[in-house]
DNA sequence: CGACGCCATCTTGCATACGAAATCACGCTT
DNA sequence: AAGCGTGATTTCGTATGCAAGATGGCGTCG
């Protein structure tokens, strides 16, 4: 049921910007945007609803979600619970391919995309259906917030650090130190956020 | 967008057993039986696919989540995560009112209805709307398989006495002890679950 | 006897139409 | 001049039609 072009094209469109947030969702002209009718339009708000990248309320439309500090926090909090538990699980059952294909993102040299596939391939390997679908509350997010990390020098090496620790994590199979590692990336992320943004 | 009708229709449906797991989820006979068209019906099923309560496919249809041991394991170490944090947060934040509430649902008689409305409480008070999100992906479950806790005493006296220290716990607003109680709960459960239904 | 392929049927996905609710603008009242 | 009420316009929510894809049964072939 409902075939994902729709969905993914506007999911694109938020998180890279091109509807900011706050921007009011009107199905009508987002259906003549991507050249179909307000029913595909609809379904895929819905969807993006669960994921938290837009608000909708009943009678009223739907409008891209803001972000303000106390957003990013508590979603960044979201992910430092969630995150670390899918290294551990992660570091027991992914396999030997996937621990490859880590590695070779840390080489990767758009950092951003690299970052996004670095993740997304852990959740993978943890192999835990429900922990994706939660984790969907913490991703949705535009890619303008996340560009922050990595216009810090010092940021992306610490970044790098951890994803190459995580790799050697993964190769010795441990799942203390993999979730540990990770638990200091996003709660780094989040000491980062507090810093260059401090209570605007 | 979306009146939440037929959604919470079909939800109850689901959670009460009347569309049991594995069942195809026809969208012209559901919308005959809420006497709505198909339209509504389809837009409820993707919400409720987003809880993990329905399984979708494109083009195939929709069938209501099956069950497995491992699925339910999968979902209470998802709340195993979720909730301790979510109990932290409550306690210092949730309202004397609420726990008042909480306090009034330990003595109530129907105890499957009364625990569902005390871990609600708690989850709201947290005031995390990301991780209200990301618990939809771990409360979607028939009751029938809550049920079973429910027809074990010891498991009910363990579980009234966790609720009446969490009480404890907010009033003293001790987020640890909270956290604490809340993850024995949870694990309680998983043990418990392991017990009675061992590996098949 | 089993497997493959074809055709009839069913179900979904999308477009469109129509009624209902909300929004907006304007003029009126105070 | 500010606030309120009313009508026009916009936007949403639902129903329905139609085409594309999936399902299932039957006959044929190996």
């Amino acid at each position: 049921m409902a075939s994902p072009r729709v969905r993914d094209l506007l999911e694109e469109a938020i998180l890279e910007g091109d509807l900011k947030p706050g921007e009011r969702l009107r199905a009508e002209a987002l259906a003549q945007r991507f050249g179909t009718s307000r029913t595909p339009i609809r379904e895929a708000l819905l969807q993006l609803e669960a994921q938290g990248l837009v608000d909708v309320e009943p009678n009223r439309g739907a409008v891209v979600r803001t972000f303000d500090r106390d957003d990013l926090r508590d979603l960044y909090e979201l992910r430092a619970l969630l995150e670390p538990h899918a290294a551990a699980l992660a570091a027991t059952r992914i396999s030997d391919d996937d621990v490859d294909r880590l590695e070779a993102l840390c080489e990767h040299e758009d950092q951003i995309v690299a970052n996004e596939a670095f993740h997304g391939i852990i959740l993978e390997a943890a192999q835990s259906p429900r922990l994706l679908v939660a984790m969907r509350a913490a991703t949705g997010i535009p890619r303008t917030f996340r560009s922050v990390f990595w216009h810090d020098e010092a940021q992306r090496e610490e970044s790098l650090m951890c994803h190459r620790r995580l790799v050697a994590a993964f190769r010795a199979r441990d799942p203390h130190l993999a979730e540990a590692v990770m638990r200091m990336h996003i709660l780094g992320a989040i000491a980062f956020l507090e810093e260059t943004w401090p209570s605007r």
